[in-house]
DNA sequence: GTGTCTGCAAACTTTTTGCAGAGCT
DNA sequence: AGCTCTGCAAAAAGTTTGCAGACAC
């Protein structure tokens, strides 16, 4: 390891349990349909952020409709259990929010092959803060996502 | 002042001149049209990035079609003479790239009312150089945006 | 004059909405 | 039963493309 200096890295992020899933489905008042027992399930099984396409493909044959899975994501989004990112090309994807507080982490995409590396490094929370105070904003978050060439595509 | 910590902070940015921009547009071996013109002459005068719609209705009454906007901004961004921007709600921004290499800066924008704060602020370079390194990307850029509620949305 | 640019129309993509029938609890 | 969810159709919003005429050089 050459890296001497060590930036601010969140704990690794663990995966919530199906059942907590369903559970907080269920603390908000929401139905768990097979349609959403469908969607969570595949969910909990990737490790990158996906758009409503590849969710939609990803349900056999199109058992669900596209209309469902835009309405899924946004109600399941607005339960906060998914997280929405952007990475820049005007497709929102998505990606199943991690354990506890530790679920903050950025991306790290290849230009050439959209190849997605998930960051866990992030800068000192101080420099948010520093901007929040200087500018008289409160309830400060913020959008990091970075671009480059995988080796692969070098 | 009570900020003991200073961040990574580029110097402020000078907007190019007018001249610069149809030089590099002749450069470029792209015509000077009339709308071109108006359009530069506009985005120099913009503290912030304004989407398609936003440049369009400042050309007045519709004296240049909207397509030829999204033409002339591909261009001029594909020239490097703009720069587009995402705010997370799937419209475009875009803003007169400054002068040099100092261009580089993000925002803060207000979840309610959409201000925008231009911030000079970033953090240091070593992280962006440490995520290169450790993924084995080059080339490596970033995207970052803030969010939080302005003092007068508060 | 020649090659680029522009306006108009149309297509395309992503996302949202309305409504009646089906499903969950 | 009661309220929510889903599929289908349609619409909305942002962006791209094709082509003939206009314009810059």
């Amino acid at each position: 390891m050459s890296d001497t200096h060590h930036h601010h890295k969140c704990p690794p992020r663990s995966k919530s349990t199906l059942f907590d899933l369903e559970e907080k489905l269920r603390m908000g008042s929401k139905r768990l349909t097979g349609g959403r027992l469908k969607l969570l399930r595949f969910l909990n099984t990737q490790d990158h952020p996906l758009t409503i396409k590849e969710i939609f493909s990803a349900m056999d044959s199109g058992e669900m409709d596209l209309v469902t899975v835009y309405r899924s994501m946004s109600m399941l989004e607005g339960m906060g259990l998914v997280k929405r990112y952007d990475f820049g090309d005007a497709v929102a994807r998505f990606e199943l929010t991690g354990e506890g507080q530790h679920d903050h982490h950025h991306h790290l995409i290849c230009i050439r092959c959209d190849t997605v590396v998930e960051i866990e490094e992030c800068f000192p929370p101080d420099l948010e803060n520093a901007i929040s105070r200087q500018n008289g904003f409160t309830a400060v978050t913020h959008k990091l996502e970075f671009f480059g060439v995988c080796p692969k595509c070098q």
